[in-house]
DNA sequence: CATAAGATATGATTCAGATCATATGCACCT
DNA sequence: AGGTGCATATGATCTGAATCATATCTTATG
């Protein structure tokens, strides 16, 4: 869900308990009891747990606008950590009461159906790009799935580095593909956008 | 969701319109008008989609008792191509049915809901899983992640050469990287058990 | 029981992408 | 103007996973 929605259900504002992070700071840990879920209203959130060797490896990256820890709904405890990228602001709602207001409300439900399964769809075609080895197919993929299906054109609203992370690929890699790309007359770049060429 | 929790969703049984599949043959291609979603009652069912390159991706490989193409449920079209892998039986469920009972009944969507949370947390681990280069470090993770805290124990009821599809890796290197594991002590195989050692 | 099909296993080779290093460009701050 | 931080960019090097090849073991099947 995103914040606009979890307002709503919450309908009166004031109701709304809202709490303000230091980049760094920790909104719960790993193993805490799940009584919240949040959403962004600016800011960035970072998931991240702890391997079994202590490595922290990204769940998520929660930007402006989302929710996160929508898992916690339906889990006793949290199963990551969440800090904030930088300074940032976050809605707070009780999962028992977004609970309550999906179970009155069918329109509720429907419109929350339908983001996850969104995100399902979504998530399966990040997982299905990560099976293309070559990176510059990878990349070429990613941008014919996501780039406007007519002017062949793609908005960069996020820096490279990001999409690089996306892709899974060092940043270096996807830069210097990026290059060779537009050396073979396969791509153009403009501004902030990436044209592909026929 | 489940084939089961469809199957209730229709009440009577004889009205479930089921399918028998021959090896190869397909029950959608990408594009045709979504009029119906899926679930297997025997069989499995792969979801390909090609890429602007014409290879072939797989998005899904749908197991018994699984449902398939619920993104249907809120597109037009069909997004990619489904093919039975085996021969196979499945279950067809009108999606405007669906709809409505989900519409209708709140425990149903609760469930659903429920389905979906957790399908979006097994997709983001497994999206966080291949963030780890190392196939040795990518393995082990999968184990603790997916081991039984206490025992340390994980049955395998999948081949390994699908868990190291699920996995990233190329089969090869999966066995050679379990010998090595189990050669420096740190796992141990036992009939269909994956041990770790402490 | 014989044969086929697939999973498991391991060796040899190759190469693409990670990594490390370095440089430039750009926005923001004071 | 100078300084800090971050994105972008590119060069050099190296490692580790994919690939190809081959063999054995398991399971299904007529």
């Amino acid at each position: 869900m995103n914040i606009h929605t979890l307002d709503m259900l919450f309908g009166e504002q004031e109701t709304i308990r809202t709490k303000n992070l230091q980049a760094g700071e920790f909104i719960f840990h790993q193993g805490e009891s799940a009584r919240n879920i949040f959403a962004i209203e600016k800011g960035q959130i970072r998931l991240v747990r702890p391997t079994f060797e202590g490595r922290l490896v990204t769940m998520h990256l929660a930007k402006e606008g989302e929710s996160f820890a929508e898992a916690a709904l339906f889990a006793e405890m949290y199963h990551c950590n969440a800090m904030a990228v930088t300074d940032t602001s976050i809605h707070i709602y009780p999962k028992e009461k977004v609970l309550h207001a999906l179970r009155i409300s069918s329109d509720t439900a429907e419109e929350y159906i339908f983001q996850l399964s969104a995100q399902v769809r979504a998530l399966r075609t990040k997982l299905e790009l990560r099976n293309i080895l070559s990176a510059r197919e990878r990349i070429l993929e990613y941008f014919h799935l996501y780039a406007n299906p007519n002017s062949r054109e793609l908005h960069l609203i996020v820096p490279l580095k990001e999409i690089a992370a996306d892709l899974g690929l060092a940043h270096e890699t996807f830069y210097r593909e990026l290059a060779k790309l537009q050396k073979d007359n396969i791509i153009e770049r403009k501004e902030n956008k990436i044209i592909l060429l026929p």
